[in-house]
DNA sequence: CGGGGTCGATACCGCAGCGGTATCGCCCCA
DNA sequence: TGGGGCGATACCGCTGCGGTATCGACCCCG
């Protein structure tokens, strides 16, 4: 199977629609149908039912999504990878992602540390919405990510813990619930005229629902101040300025891992630093 | 980059000569070299040497043989599972693969406590060389696979341990070191005139070295028994025939620990079923 | 119940690019 | 210094990809 086959029926699968995907690929939709079936036929395996409003896909077109998803990410990662390796020659450095305003603290110590070290390389940072880590570190565009557990799923890739934190409630300081000690998150989630916000979900568009779309943390706490909203987040947030908030700790809430994430067999020495300090925070 | 340019590069990459690559691929070698040559302007960085007795790879190169591998896995597990998904409609079956010749007694306690279950599925055993589980699971031969760690590599894969256990040293009957109440690794493998056995490597050779080739446990346990050579396993190889064996615990020796491991964001729910069995066991 | 709109499939065509053969240029070694 | 082994280049024929035009099936609607 090539990988242009594999492309084209990612698109159909995903648009589920043979002319728009052929527009996405900017190709003439014909061509694409022939490539679909000719890929049906070698694989001998129907991958989608034609019905008049577009496709469906069937079961074994599911699993070569799924599947094949992979795949183009490990193609997409082989061929980055390779390009970085010439472009770093003489000069390497590091990709680094995480989410926007997640673990900020740690992550300045755990840059702090390394630059200190005697063999650091430069290391980029990039932060990205949440969900995107895993994509970036599974296509190789990042090199090492900062992963969430339970929020974030790091199977396939090689981990070390780096911190587990309790889960808090932020309310708007002088809220009636802010007298409790403590608090459920169905409590939480529950309090009248303060809606938990609604994240993004991995294509950008927001769920729908009566909460703010959140964005950015600050403009968020922001938005706690006000009355407005309130939060269910791991306690490192009270690194933030706190005036006007005040947090309740939550008795069930599933504790957070922050974890440090590489690709599996990677044998890049400053990947191994970079985990190697984060290990000693 | 297509998947035929990358099987192209690996074939080169491994032989370290264009003509014997070609041949391997069934091609002539003036296309190949200039498949590979367009490859290289494409990526933008050089991936071999020339020499005049054949090619070397640069930095580059050992990058996209090391990605590149793993990206024509992921390719042509999506092929094989997706073939498979089709075939086995109505009658899903399951691969399991291990160790030829070990963890005997736990597969068949997890196989007949599968068998039990309301949901199981037909279960293919696959028996393979030591080190190829790995490489089974990756590219969509295998569904599950029984790993010993510290000799498999279980990065990039999601698994969940069976069994921790102590190695021994297994020497004949009678031999005067049987007298000991322990020993370390060092001292067995160094026992006058009982070389340690030699393990095939992934390519199936074997390294250089006194010690008999080893293929099937039962033949080297005999091997043992006619005093020409020791053996250091997990202890539970004594569930095997052990007259005219003698076991010495080891002292030093690393702890096996027996995983079942499959591939990450499997969905499969008959994986999902005989992991849960395992982990019951 | 028929016409227009919306799908994907088919027919046909031109050309890019793949793989083939022949040959070159280079280096090492006898 | 010539011969052998290596990869690179030159050139050629044909496969197969992508393009346009069109068909056939289905659905909605008046």
């Amino acid at each position: 199977m090539e990988t242009r086959e594999l492309r084209y029926f990612v698109a159909v699968a995903e648009e589920l629609h043979v002319g728009r995907a052929a527009q996405r690929l900017g190709m003439a939709q014909p061509p694409l149908s022939r490539a679909i079936a000719q890929l049906e036929r070698r694989l001998g395996a129907d991958l989608f039912v034609r019905t008049p409003r577009g496709v469906t896909l069937t079961d074994a077109g599911e699993t070569l999504l799924r599947e094949g998803r992979v795949a183009l990410d490990a193609v997409e990662a082989a061929e980055r990878r390779t390009r970085r390796t010439v472009e770093a020659a003489g000069r390497p450095a590091l990709v680094l992602t995480a989410k926007a305003g997640a673990s900020g603290e740690l992550m300045a110590k755990l840059l702090d540390a390394y630059a200190a070290e005697p063999d650091a390389v430069d290391v980029e940072v990039v932060l990205s919405p949440p969900g995107h880590q895993a994509a970036m570190l599974r296509d190789g565009r990042a090199d090492v990510a900062i992963l969430h557990r339970p929020f974030d799923d790091t199977s396939g890739f090689d981990v070390d813990v780096l911190m587990v934190e309790e889960q808090v409630a932020i309310l708007p300081a002088g809220h009636p619930l802010t007298a409790r000690a403590s608090m459920t998150v169905a409590e939480a989630s529950s309090i009248p005229d303060l809606p938990l916000p609604r994240w993004p979900d991995l294509d950008g568009s927001y769920p729908e629902g009566p909460g703010p779309e959140l964005r950015d943390l600050t403009q968020v706490l922001q938005l706690v101040r006000l009355g407005r909203t309130a939060l269910v987040l791991p306690e490192s947030v009270r690194a933030n300025p706190s005036d006007g908030l005040a947090v309740v700790p939550l008795t069930d809430a599933a504790r957070v891992t922050t974890v440090i994430a590489w690709p599996p067999h990677c044998t890049s020495t400053a990947v191994a630093g970079l985990v190697r300090t984060a290990a000693r925070l």
